[in-house]
DNA sequence: GTTATTTGACCCGA
DNA sequence: TCGGGTCAAATAAC
């Protein structure tokens, strides 16, 4: 179990590097004359859903603390008891995002994350337009992970798919594919992907774009926005003692007012790296409408590793 | 031959 | 009873 802990941390260092990186992105276009208002209210946008899914992560390893399941590769003592599905459906954290395809992909309103995915049925969805497809972890069998998701075009926006996450990844690929050892965050050119199941690993923009998700829509939220967002513990100044570019957004962060303006984007991968287009998955949503909304996430809930070196430069550099 | 997808049937919860 | 979610056999793709 331990290394399920350092994955959790090697994520959150992931995305506060990230962050880090896109903070002196934001920089040096803020000192650049030709750097064009779009770009850098894209940068901050990123940066805000850095944080965003670094506190969505901390807010999920308090439920995973009381609901983490255990996995154990290749034996029987997986989750995956077929008749506990049902039960696991109530209790599994699920939180939706809404990403625009291109339709010049071709994927069909199955917009690539960064996981591998397997198909394991489709329903048309009374009132919907749109079949909605069910897809869970290509390594369920194998390691019990028991990470679904409903992929289901949109009726207003056809070109909007509505993807539902049911269930957090356990199984070792996934988490591995999603930690790269290298946190540098840059505009890549277009690569070619069109085998998911063989593709190269994907960037860490790409996957930390994905891993976590943007929740523009949850379900069954209705706690007041103070329960989403209570004082968040950390010293800002840790994250970047030496000039302070932490300061700058983790207030902005801590910003009620603000919070409750910005948009929160996730950058749909596939789409990007295939169309050469960063497609940002745009959705107006206010905090109270992230996954942390959800009862069982709760800041209040966050038992920091006391060990967790945040207090160490080396981490985010 | 292996793996992924399709699709009708079945199960469960509301 | 109905709709949503999952299963599993058949089929397709590689």
């Amino acid at each position: 179990m331990e290394r399920v802990i350092n994955w959790e941390q090697h994520n959150l260092i992931n995305e506060l590097a990230q962050g880090k990186e896109l903070a002196k992105q934001l920089s040096d276009h803020l000192v650049s004359s030709s750097s064009s208002r779009e770009t850098r209210q894209f940068l901050v946008e990123k940066i805000l859903s850095c944080y965003q899914k670094s506190l969505a992560m901390l807010n999920y390893d308090a439920f995973m603390g009381e609901h983490r399941p255990t996995f154990s590769i290749g034996t029987s003592g997986s989750p995956n008891n077929e008749g506990d599905v049902y039960k696991k459906r109530k209790t599994m954290p699920r939180w939706t995002e809404q990403v625009r395809v291109n339709s010049d992909t071709g994927l069909e309103g199955h917009p690539e994350d960064g996981y591998n995915w397997r198909k394991y049925g489709q329903k048309e969805i009374l009132g919907a337009n749109y079949p909605r497809g069910y897809y869970r972890c290509t390594h369920r069998n194998v390691q019990g992970c028991l990470a679904t998701k409903q992929v289901q075009r949109s009726d207003q926006d056809p070109t909007v798919v509505e993807v539902t996450y049911r269930g957090r990844h356990t199984c070792i690929q996934a988490r591995n594919s999603a930690i790269s050892p290298t946190p540098i965050v840059k505009e890549e050119p277009p690569k070619e992907t069109t085998n998911r199941q063989e593709k190269p690993k994907p960037s860490l923009e790409t996957l930390l774009s994905s891993k976590w998700g943007l929740s523009v829509k949850t379900e069954n939220l209705d706690a007041r926005q103070d329960d989403v967002f209570p004082s968040f513990p950390f010293s800002t100044t840790a994250v970047e003692p030496e000039n302070g570019e932490g300061d700058y957004f983790a207030d902005a962060l801590m910003d009620d007012s603000f919070l409750d303006k910005f948009y929160f984007c996730a950058p749909n991968n596939a789409q990007t790296s295939e169309s050469g287009l960063t497609e940002i998955v745009s959705a107006p949503t206010s905090v109270t409408n992230s996954p942390m909304g959800d009862p069982a996430f709760s800041l209040g809930k966050v038992d920091f590793d006391l060990d967790f070196p945040f207090d160490n430069p080396d981490f985010f550099s």
